[in-house]
DNA sequence: CGGGCACTTGAGGACGTTCAAGGAGGGTGG
DNA sequence: CCACCCTCCTTGAACGTCCTCAAGTGCCCG
């Protein structure tokens, strides 16, 4: 059966880096150095003009947290919403027999609060220095209706999220503890501001791993450790990865 | 930790009936019996006035399948979305090395397109002999631009497929296989037309239960088997279930 | 130097998969 | 109406993966 790619990954020995390095934790304000809202990688303000920008700034309030900060905690209200700015976040969600599963690591430019449910049914907390800003839901909505291209933007973003969500499905249900390591490994070199193959700094630990990927952390250790064994990655500290066969991970990684 | 539920369930003994019998397979035209249209668990559909109903009939297509017949390829155009009147379906994705990944089964009043992505990279599957709406996406979306309610309607649906999508990747994360297999049951519990406590007809079988959940036929064979023998629940036939102690089944299937 | 924390490693066991065989039900043809 | 086949479901045995529990290592920070 012919089946089409869910994500398409084509990588050479080259090491790409993809992203511009904003979010690497600078804190300037954030309306002086527009940078982060003007890069197109950010994802609620991209093809927005300098005057729509400006609307959208009188709306937002900057938030600055330290690591392992909620933003928003679950079943907090949904009238705030929030735009990571810099640094790096995981959406979680906490069951009742004490569960966590982590839905999402977040990095600067994306973007959290699309839902017109009325609590959050996950909390979101920063595993490094984050800034984000902050807007009233209903502000935002309304603006939105103003401007086109910020409703376009509210529109891509959640299609975006929904299709990553479909991809950790497919992760969970198909594929195994190493493909799972070599998924995250991908996806952080995509994501991650500042990553190369060189060098992937992790912001999260071994539990966020584990939690994400639905594993333990023995396992997420034993794996990367396979992975070191195998020649594929090179580990020079704990929270560290150097990618060196980035065919072979890449391909592992693959759930097309 | 203090916790929100992510999806609330309280059952007593008594079996709920929740939703009305639509969808049973009867083949009526849909324009002249409009019970399906104006039901209010149809998201797409509901609190429109009659005149907003016409100007969706004046959009929408009538489309029958026979079982196991795709409504949408993967990697089909999006050009094209769908409303389920009636039977079962089941959205799936199949990777480059044959795997199959269950995202969702669909009932009556579900919803399929919302996505400003191209192509389908999903395809969807008819389980049962299936009748759909079928709708040009442009028009549907112009039409919502001029209905709030429309527009209303299809954000509440995305919010619900995310929703969804949320607890299953919660589910492949942190659940067991007998776990897995109560959830299926309380979800069909809720959303299969007709389906009560007493008398839940399957319209999907086994290996579509193995690819939803992540797991293999025989371990849903053996899990079911296993309920059986704990008098949790009773097989009148292969495709049949009777759920015997549901409240221990909801506790099993529970993802808060 | 010592304590705490995160990560790693080891041994054993549970859970789910794989491979293989055995029913059970439905349809077709004799 | 029965025999046969086909498909789907179930069951069994052996294996592998991942988890659990426990100990050990390395690093940061006082």
């Amino acid at each position: 059966m012919a089946v089409s790619p869910m994500r398409k990954v084509s990588y050479g020995r080259t090491n790409p880096n993809l992203q511009n390095n904003w979010g690497n934790g600078s804190l300037c304000h954030p309306f002086i150095d527009r940078s982060n809202m003007l890069d197109n990688n950010c994802a609620l303000f991209r093809d927005m003009n300098t005057s729509e920008l400006h609307q959208v700034e009188e709306l937002s309030k900057l938030k600055v947290l330290a690591k392992q900060q909620y933003l928003c905690a679950q079943m907090a209200s949904t009238d705030q919403v929030y735009n990571i700015a810099s640094g790096a976040a995981a959406i979680e969600h906490i069951s009742s027999d004490g569960n966590r599963q982590i839905l999402a690591f977040l990095f600067p430019g994306d973007f959290v609060g699309l839902s017109t449910q009325k609590m959050y049914d996950y909390g979101v907390k920063s595993l490094t220095k984050v800034t984000a800003y902050q807007f009233h839901r209903n502000q935002l909505l309304r603006l939105a209706e103003e401007i086109p291209t910020l409703e376009a933007n509210l529109q891509n973003i959640q299609d975006r999220v929904l299709s990553r969500m479909l991809e950790q499905v497919y992760l969970l249900g198909q594929k195994n503890a190493h493909a799972r390591i070599c998924y995250l490994l991908i996806h952080l070199l995509e994501r991650l501001p500042g990553a190369t193959a060189d060098r992937i700094e992790l912001p999260m630990n071994r539990q966020d791993i584990a939690d994400y990927l639905g594993l333990t952390v023995e396992t997420v250790s034993r794996s990367i450790t396979k992975l070191k064994n195998d020649g594929l990655i090179k580990l020079p500290c704990a929270n560290s990865v150097t990618i060196l066969d980035l065919d072979e991970v890449a391909d592992l990684a693959n759930i097309d």
